[in-house]
DNA sequence: GCTTAGCACTCATTAAAGAGGAGTGCTAAC
DNA sequence: GTTAGCACTCCTCTTTAATGAGTGCTAAGC
């Protein structure tokens, strides 16, 4: 629905927008050689895609702006992305080349190095655990009612949390029920442990499946309690570089936004499949209505396992993330593939 | 060395710059009322205060401000211990009300608290994993080099890393090493760990000694590398709110040392026991050097366990700071007694 | 001798006014 | 359809002046 000459000039202005954080003129965009027309003819051009809603203008005699629908049309189908410098490949390199023995250890360091890279904020969603199975449960009495409940996925990832014990089980009884369900449960992946419980355990011993119920209770709790630490932050501070953050009332709103962890885990968990860009209000929260984030999955055979975020002003270098993102997702699975199998 | 009147103009000085964040003038002291001079009289004094290196002037025509110097007479001998208002009392009573059955929520939550009571930014560091004892040893082989190693402390604590397997030993071995260690060693403070292996075990099977200590290794591994795990942050944004910190870049260096936890570490873990105030430069960190940290140590059984801190601006409320850390840090010691016995 | 009223002086802050300039929209010519 | 020309808008920056809070000093008062 745009002309080509129309989709340059959007495309020229968006990139300048973005390299200097100023309202763009038609005279800056016809110097730039793109596009070989006249001031006078871009500004006609201009003021059409204002009034299509693509472009904004602060005020009367500024240049013009993307609006949110300029930025949108932009990712949309103008953007190329951006290939990796050769300082950004050699970055790279080293992270993957890294000796992280830990799933963890791989996901923080890859929110280091994307913030670092970026100079945006990144958040990153570690592995879903459920997806996981469970490789050992154990119950350690502490006092008569508490024990600290251990739950150790296959991909060496241990979980815990203090639980009040249920009430009127013995010692030993305890310890017979957690070794059997060791025995028949080791294994199963974490979404299956309930109706595994039945097919398994519950013939044996069906007089006491209510109490391996509440056991098996456990262990999805201690697991629950787990979400918000998949939520791995970096760069937060990156957002008081950005021009347009130089307020520090509109910064801290966005502060405060990224430490509420079960908000960010909420915002990042729902993104699709593949590389996702939302743009402004399509975030759905007031505190980042001046912000895009943009999310790539990875996967492990083929099963999503996470999401990476770059969140940034709506007015980021979408090319150079979404090739950063897009490089980063794919390559991912091969490290994290290296120590979970 | 100084009158009685110029101690009572300095903290009528100090509290009023505490409060408006404004340079002092001599009639606003005078108008006061608690000291009954002429704005003349005091002018007089103020000037010898400045001279004496207690106050400082942002420029001719402008009122006073307190020095470092200043602040710190003012902490040494004027400020007045603040006793917690009525809702302060109310929010603490709830919070050791509450059923927190895990030493890190009780601190964590203790972090979140402060920083919401004093709107500065909080620092909380946990007990210290050494002078706790072994509950329990596991190691979880993975893989055929690596393996997850579990300690549980007698606090409930947990602590897990993945850990690569000491070559050359058999995993039934492994496993009759871990049983051994178990046996012999738990309830063992974590510090003596080493010391008591060599007359526990060692005597026992002193061919295999040096497999042992590897062992061990892990064990001590495992818990330095969750030092870092020991200190907690609550209210880094509540640093955006203050007027002196208006400026982005300035803001931007202290969230950043903030985000270094090792720094932080380093600067909490140095606390002495009892309250301490560190004015401005006494931090030995470029960035804070307009902040003040004032720190409580907490005990448990006389023995030190942890440290509390709050930092803000060298121009905070020390009196109100220091009430509610005393407060709270000889408070601390029941909360986690209860669930540590 | 300590205290204070009086006054000249300093200097940050604020408001107003003007100059400059970037950019637009429109019109008319190419 | 394209573009040069031009009047117009409005932000930004600078200058200037006014305001006022606060000081330091001196001399008078108690």
């Amino acid at each position: 629905m745009l002309t080509e000459r129309q989709r340059m000039i959007l495309n020229a202005i968006v990139d300048d927008y973005i390299r200097s954080a100023e309202p763009v003129g038609s005279r800056s965009i016809s110097k730039r050689g793109e596009v070989s027309y006249s001031p006078a003819t871009i500004r006609n051009e201009m003021s059409d895609l204002e009034e299509l809603g693509f472009l904004e203008q602060p005020h009367t005699s500024a240049g013009r702006i993307p609006s949110h629908k300029g930025y949108r049309y932009y990712v949309d189908h103008l953007v190329q992305f951006g290939t990796l410098l050769p300082t950004e490949l050699e970055m790279m390199k080293s992270f993957f080349a890294e000796k992280l023995n830990a799933t963890e250890q791989v996901i923080q360091h890859a929110a280091t190095i994307l913030a670092n890279m970026t100079n945006y904020t990144s958040i990153v969603l570690g592995p879903e655990m459920f997806s996981t199975s469970l490789r050992h449960f154990q119950l350690l009495p502490l006092t008569d009612t508490t024990a600290v409940a251990i739950v150790v996925t296959n991909t060496g990832h241990v979980e815990n949390k203090t639980v009040t014990l249920p009430a009127g089980i013995s010692s030993s009884d305890l310890e017979q029920m957690v070794n059997l369900l060791n025995h028949k449960l080791v294994g199963v992946p974490l979404y299956k442990l309930k109706s595994q419980l039945f097919s398994e355990v519950g013939d044996e011993m069906s007089r006491h499946v209510s109490q391996y119920e509440e056991l098996i209770g456990i262990v999805e709790n201690v697991l629950k309690s787990d979400e918000e630490n998949r939520v791995f932050l970096s760069g937060a501070t990156n957002m008081l570089t950005q021009p347009e953050f130089k307020d520090v009332d509109k910064v801290k709103t966005i502060l405060d936004l990224l430490d509420e962890t079960p908000t960010l885990l909420k915002m990042i968990s729902s993104a699709q499949n593949g590389i996702q860009v939302r743009i402004g209000t399509e975030n759905n929260h007031q505190a980042i209505n001046n912000c895009s984030l943009i999310t790539a999955t990875y996967t492990m055979d083929g099963e999503a396992m996470g999401t990476i975020g770059i969140l940034g002003p709506t007015r980021m270098e979408y090319g150079k993330v979404i090739g950063l993102l897009d490089f980063l997702s794919k390559n991912m699975t091969a490290v994290l593939q290296h120590w979970n199998k």
